[in-house]
DNA sequence: GTCTATATCCCGATAGAC
DNA sequence: GTCTATCGGGATATAGAC
C-alpha cells in the first residue's frame, strides 16, 4: 500500500491484528474492560504495549470491534437458521438452536458483547444497540408470527422475548465445554424452554396435526 | 466507643456510612467497579475522597459489603415467599414472585450482586459463591419437589435452573420503573414463565386435581 | 511494523492538621 | 470524623530509533 513492490502482504501482519482482537475479547470477558490494561493484551497476543496503537486507535476502538462484529455474526446466523423453516414453531426453535450454539460457542466474544456495552463511546453505542434491536427483533417477529396464527400463546411478546434473550445470552456465563453437557444439548434444551415460554405444547402427543 | 461520654451517636455518621454505600451502589451499577473511582463514590455522597477511608478499608470492601448483603437479603426473601406453600406449583411460584420483585425494586444493586462480582478478591468471591448457591439451591429444590410429586415436567433441572434464574436477574437489567410496566405485572409475567419451564400446566383447564 | 522510552494523567490509599 | 495535601504506582497514548 505504502508503496512496496510486493503486493503479497505478509501473513503476520494481519495474524497480529487478529490476535490482538483475540487476546482482547479473552480479556475483557474474564476481566473486565477497565480491568484490562493495552499490557494485559499486547502481551498475550506476543507484542509490546505500544504495538496496539499500529493496529488501533483505543482500547475502546477495539471493544467496539469486537462487540459490532460479534454481534452482527450473531444476527447473520439467526436469520440463516430461520431459513426454510416450515411453521412459526419450528422457525423459533431453529432460530433458538442457533442462539444457543453460538453462544455455547463463542462465551467470551458473548459475553463482551453482552456486559461489556458501558465502556463503549455514546456513538458507538448507538451503533450496537441497533445491533442489539435487530437480533430481538428476530425473535420477536417469529413470537408474533406464532401468536397470530395461534401456534403460541403469549401474554406479553415484550416481556417474553426479553426473557428468551436473557436464558440465552447467559449461556455465556455458565456453560464450560468441558463439563456436562454437550452444545448440542444445551441448545437441545434451549429451544425446547424457548417453545415453552411461548406456549406451543400443541397438546401433549407431539407432532400430529392440530384438527 | 473511643472515650466520649455521650452515647447517643450523631446520627450524620450512620448516614455518612449508608450514604457511600448507596452513592457506590448506583456507580458500580451503571459504570461497573472499576470504572468508579473513591472520588465518584465519595462526591456523590457529599464528602471528600479521603473520607470513604474512615469508614471502609478499601474500595473493594464496599463492592464486598454490596454483594453479600444485597445477596443475603435476595435469599431471605425467597425464604419467606416461599413459607405457607400449599403445593410445588404454589411454592416455586411464591418464590418466582419475590424474586422478581426483588429485582425490579432493586436494580442497581442486583446488577452489582450479578455483574461485578469478577472484581472481588478470591477470598470474597468464595463467600458470595456461596451466597449465589443457596439461591440457586432454593430455586432447584423447589423444582425437584415437583418433579418428585409428578406435578412438574422438566428434562434437566439444573439447566432449567440456570434459565430460571438467568431470566430473573436480567429483570434488573431491562427494567425501568417509569415504563410500560408495574413491577406487579414484571413479577407476575416472570412467575407464570417459570411455571411455563417447569411444565407446570395440569392439562389446560387450570386448577383441576390431575386423575 | 515493531521496539524502547517516555509524556501525561489519574487512581487508590495515607499523613497529618483540626 | 472530616478535611487538604500528597505519595507511589500504573494507566493510556505518543515519540523516535530501527
Amino acid at each position: 500500500m505504502t508503496g512496496g513492490l510486493a503486493d503479497s502482504p505478509p501473513d503476520t501482519e494481519v495474524a497480529n491484528r487478529d490476535r490482538l482482537v483475540t487476546a482482547a475479547t479473552e480479556s475483557f470477558a474474564s476481566k473486565g474492560f477497565h480491568a484490562t490494561t493495552t499490557r494485559d493484551i499486547s502481551s498475550a497476543a506476543g507484542m509490546s504495549q505500544a504495538a496496539l496503537y499500529v493496529h488501533y486507535p483505543s482500547k475502546e476502538e477495539v471493544l467496539y470491534l469486537i462487540c459490532r462484529t460479534g454481534l452482527e455474526e450473531l444476527h447473520s446466523v439467526m436469520v440463516v437458521a430461520s431459513q426454510g423453516a416450515t411453521d412459526p414453531a419450528d422457525g423459533l426453535g431453529r432460530v433458538a438452536r442457533a442462539f444457543a450454539v453460538w453462544h455455547a460457542e463463542h462465551t467470551a466474544l458473548a459475553k463482551v458483547a453482552n456486559y461489556e456495552l458501558s465502556a463503549l463511546t455514546p456513538e458507538h453505542w448507538q451503533v450496537v444497540r441497533e445491533c442489539r434491536h435487530r437480533i430481538e427483533l428476530c425473535f420477536r417477529e417469529h413470537l408474533q408470527q406464532g401468536m397470530g396464527t395461534g401456534a403460541f400463546s403469549v401474554s406479553d411478546a415484550h416481556m417474553t422475548t426479553f426473557s428468551i434473550i436473557s436464558m440465552g445470552t447467559d449461556i455465556a456465563r455458565w456453560y464450560r465445554p468441558d463439563r456436562t453437557w454437550t452444545v448440542d444439548q444445551v441448545a437441545d434444551h434451549y429451544a425446547a424452554m424457548v417453545l415453552r415460554l411461548a406456549g406451543a405444547e400443541h397438546g401433549r402427543g407431539g407432532d400430529e396435526p392440530q384438527r
